[in-house]
DNA sequence: TATAAATACATAGATTTACGATGTATTAAA
DNA sequence: TTTAATACATCGTAAATCTATGTATTTATA
């Protein structure tokens, strides 16, 4: 029961990917971190309140993003952005998921090399 | 615990991987597919006993791989080669993971799309 | 020649990660 | 008024990989 194909690939990225976009735009909720990777992505990245939630409670108690609530009329909205720990940490993680895409790009799509014998 | 930084990326890439290898060399067997990757990646990705021989035995199990058992003196060496319908669904993982790669790419590099208001 | 390293297979249990389902509540649109 | 969108949250499940462990043969080394 997994409708979308790019659910087992996302795993391990999707914290990079939040930290990349609080890097960005300095500061987002929940709620629009997940439609700007709807959008930015065309629908093809859904980030579901399941992963979403957890992932980003985990980076606080990690201390690499910090909130601030705001009351929008009379619903809270949780601004996050990235601390310093924040920075540091979405700079290495970003580095290494380039090199990790890359790999892997190299991996399937040249000749590879013959193990042994 | 977990000194490889990929261990996370390579989820769902596995298979993939394995797929490919074995369309390119048309027989591999488990040992020689495990020394493929680490030196094709120039030892960045590492695929260990415990995920090779499960992975592979899911792909025999989906009908995507057979294999072929061949005495070298006196140990076994499983051959496994892709069948028609390992060939069929390896086009189709090629292509979904080069998709991925890439909407994730441009998701971390390009400037993202603003979510709303 | 003893012993370590490499080859080659295998599985059980733990861990991690994301998801589905579910829940609450406000606000906007039909 | 009733549905959809907004906005938060958590629990239990499923899937994937790893660590640790095990067996056994072959090759290299001290």
């Amino acid at each position: 029961m997994n409708s979308n194909p790019t659910t087992e690939l996302l795993k391990g990225t999707l914290t990079t990917i939040l930290l990349r976009l609080l890097s960005e735009k300095g500061k987002m909720y929940g709620y629009e971190l997940a439609q700007c990777v709807k959008e930015t992505t065309d629908g093809k990245v859904l980030i579901k309140e399941g992963s979403l939630y957890p992932a980003l409670h985990k980076l606080e108690a990690d201390g690499l993003i910090q909130c601030e609530k705001v009351m929008i009329g009379k619903r809270v909205r949780k601004y996050y952005h990235l601390t310093p720990a924040g920075e540091t940490a979405t700079v290495k993680a970003i580095n290494e998921l380039l090199e990790f895409l890359s790999t892997i790009h190299h991996l399937i799509t040249t000749e590879p090399i013959y193990g042994n014998t």
